[in-house]
DNA sequence: GAATTTAGTTAGCATAGCTAACTAAATTTC
DNA sequence: GAAATTTAGTTAGCTATGCTAACTAAATTC
């Protein structure tokens, strides 16, 4: 239960420092979060991003318009005509890059100036987690 | 950069699946986390709460508002007339630490299921992540 | 005592979460 | 094969949360 506590405490405050950045790329932080869906996961429908992003339906069709109105993402229809497949575009992909570099770079900046055997440490955790947070 | 990038990665993932949670709270993500400062880190002004929690402080305003009409907090005058000191009352702590523990209890049950020396290594990276986030 | 600074609030805008109620396409049932 | 049901997404309307600009009031500076 406490190491519980300590690792929930040390990604709230680690995405509360990094998130300062995202206000530069201009959308919000739904918009940013589901378009990296696309962009590093791949094309697919509103249902599934919703289903990704644990979100309902109605909250993602709107976050999908304004991500559409920023030609961020493209629609398109399937052979399954109630369904819709969702793409990043170039530019899209782009801007997430971008996003990406400037949120993370702040954290890579610190991990540079750690030992050696500290960044094993950590990249062990993050891959313990990785599959920790698949069981939950 | 690749280390940076998965434990940012990891972070997302794991919050995203632990505030499920929280909407059991009855009370939003950003009161629930004003609120958890004052818990757990002591009685403090408007304006220290907007900046423990990188807000502005009109934003801050309202989720004390929130709070306060929730009787979750109290507000009392300083002798710096233009302060409040925010406290949180017993309803809200009460509703902070049920909060904490329907939250992290999901994460501690994987955890339990972990071997000891994955659970140390663990551990040891929430130590090592808390000293690296007050240098970001 | 007047001007400035500081703490917090109010107003107004956009985004993001929800449920309820709708449309339209696909599937199941009879 | 027509009717009923299910499924995918949208629209409408609510609350919460983020911002800036403009305000009030208290404290500090000059």
């Amino acid at each position: 239960m406490d190491l519980a506590d300590q690792l929930h405490s040390a990604a709230i405050h680690l995405l509360r420092r990094l998130r300062v950045r995202d206000r530069e790329s201009g959308i919000g932080p739904a918009q940013l979060s589901a378009l990296s869906v696309l962009v590093f996961g791949g094309p697919r429908s509103l249902g599934e991003l919703a289903d990704a992003e644990q979100v309902r339906p109605p909250t993602m069709s709107r976050i999908v318009a304004g991500l559409h109105r920023a030609r961020l993402i493209r629609r398109r229809g399937t052979e399954d005509g109630r369904r819709i497949l969702l793409t990043a575009t170039p530019r899209g992909i782009k801007l997430m890059w971008a996003g990406r570099h400037r949120r993370v770079e702040l954290l890579a900046r610190v991990l540079g100036s750690l030992p050696a055997d500290e960044k094993t440490k950590l990249r062990e955790a993050a891959g313990l987690l990785r599959q920790l947070i698949r069981n939950i």
